[in-house]
DNA sequence: GTTGAAGTGATAATCATTTTCATCTAGCTT
DNA sequence: AAGCTAGATGAAAATGATTATCACTTCAAC
């Protein structure tokens, strides 16, 4: 059997997108497969060390934002400013309300929101338009947790 | 004439927002208001700084930060995570394009997306869902700069 | 196997924002 | 017109996420 195979068991398509197959690359990104919902790249680091699979903090940054511009992850801010990472598996895009006290996130159906975008973008006059679309609230479950005081 | 009307030229509404009226706590909202468009805190202080109205950074921070839980300035984050606070005369809440390139924004009808927005949070099970709207591109005088090299 | 470019990670640096805390003052009380 | 005090100020230090350094290691082409 052979000795390194770092990406086993990763879609291939995923192999193509970065440069090298280091062992480290292949941990963080099979970390954050497994994570459902957005992970800020500390919890991911701290995670993995739990896992067995130390990696540098400096190598999850790494790792993220190259995922992160290959289009293979969605990137949002939480209210404190930290950067939060989720694997998206295809091209598509999507939008979700996230829980802001639990982390669930929820995909939404975003069809109307992407039709007004195209056709704001269209009678703009703007070029290459890009748009963020998030939104955030509590779960029924936190929102249940919230209530019995009182 | 009277000595110290700190909040002279301020609109009465802005005045009942924030607690003790002080000379730093206007010039930071004057300087606010005189800006077209999202600024930053630091890029605010300093401006304030040459205009001859100094004030502490802390306290720029303090009174943006006030005024923008108070409602009466939205907020952004640019791409390296700074935020960005822009005066909003009334109590209604738009959405803008805003240019990459030049900064300029322009409002745009949001009314379809806030339909959707209600929406979506009413059939999700969310509690208090709020959103966030940016669309960013290059408006038409950009384009045209970046189009003639070749 | 040799080799060079790419990757790693401990550490230090950045940088926006917040906290501290000694000092000041707005605005009410007497 | 003072006196009083909770609220405000701001210089300086702390925070905290992210990025830059750089000596060292390793992938992978030859
Ligand atoms: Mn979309
Ligand atoms: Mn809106
Ligand atoms: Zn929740
Ligand atoms: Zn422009």
């Amino acid at each position: 059997m052979p000795r390194n195979r770092p990406y086993a068991g990763l879609p291939a398509r995923e192999v193509a997108l970065i440069g090298r197959l280091t062992q480290q690359r292949a941990n963080v990104l099979k970390a954050l497969m497994a994570v459902e919902g957005f992970v800020g790249a500390q919890a991911l680091h701290s995670r993995m060390a739990d896992d067995g699979s130390p990696v540098g903090l400096t190598t999850v940054y790494r790792t993220l934002n190259a995922f992160a511009d290959a289009g293979r992850a969605d990137v949002v801010r939480d209210d404190n400013g930290e950067r939060l990472f989720r694997y998206r598996p295809g091209p598509d895009h999507r939008h979700y309300l996230v829980c802001t006290a639990c982390g669930l996130s929820m995909p939404v159906d975003s069809g109307p929101v992407e039709d007004w975008v195209e056709k704001t973008a269209r009678t703009s006059g703007f070029a290459n338009v890009r748009h963020t679309v998030e939104l955030a609230g509590l779960c029924p479950d936190c929102t249940q947790e919230q209530a019995p005081a009182r």
